[in-house]
DNA sequence: CTCTATGCAAAAACTTTGCAGGGAT
DNA sequence: ATCCCTGCAAAGTTTTTGCATAGAG
């Protein structure tokens, strides 16, 4: 199986957790955090927090901490950048390509805050 | 006084620990967390966080969280993107317009996450 | 069988809030 | 005199850690 052979690959068990975790985010192309998931796993929060540390770790797996306090977890494909309304939250991923903006730096992040057009538009209602 | 009239026209109090902080902040040219500069306030940390987060709204001060989970906070002239290396916390401030990357939102805070160039050179040692 | 993974509960870290007293205008 | 400001302490929120038990290989 091949969920099973990424584990390892990685030298980590394919538990019941690991599974889920993974399946999941193969299936949502979207960050997402704990709370976002939660209900739709069968872990203990903090098994839920080792198994993603783990998961970067190896580079399986990305994350970013939004304006709201909260770790967002991605697939490792592909890595991208992200903007963040700060009114309404909303996580739009981006196709921009970080490594040309600046040099001597490794990129892994960018994160882009402000109002999307849905909560400029609301500021003059 | 200047920077008294400053916070006249922005109907706030001209309070020591007000005068402590702008001027402070006007003298630093970096973004610092109530950590940095503890030290050399007179005031608890209740009245740092409360009387920042006035200054912002007021548009007089920017702020950004970090990877150590601290906000971070700089005077508002001539807002612009920053670096942060996730492995020694180094904050760089960046000059790039970053406005004609992303049409149809509002852009306020830009924060690039990598690893900085000393820190990428002793990944070899 | 051995070593890693998990659940539970408590700790950690930074920021925010409630409240009562003090100070600016 | 009236509000706003401040300090203190406690609460809040998300993530991390310690420890005993369970489970994968």
């Amino acid at each position: 199986m091949l969920n099973k052979k990424i584990f390892q690959d990685n030298a980590l068990k394919f538990t019941p957790a690991r599974e889920q975790l993974w399946s999941l985010f193969q299936d949502k192309a979207k960050p997402m955090s704990y709370e976002d998931i939660k209900d739709f796993i069968s872990m203990d929060k903090a098994t839920f927090y080792r198994n993603m540390s783990i998961l970067e770790e190896k580079n399986l797996i990305n994350s970013f901490e939004s304006s709201d306090k909260k770790r967002y977890y991605e697939i490792d494909n592909n890595p991208h950048a992200h903007f963040i309304c700060r009114i309404c939250g909303e996580i739009r991923c981006l196709d921009i390509d970080m490594s040309s903006i600046l040099s001597d730096v490794e990129i892994d992040n960018v994160i882009i805050y402000g109002k999307c057009e849905k909560c400029k538009k609301e500021d003059f209602i």
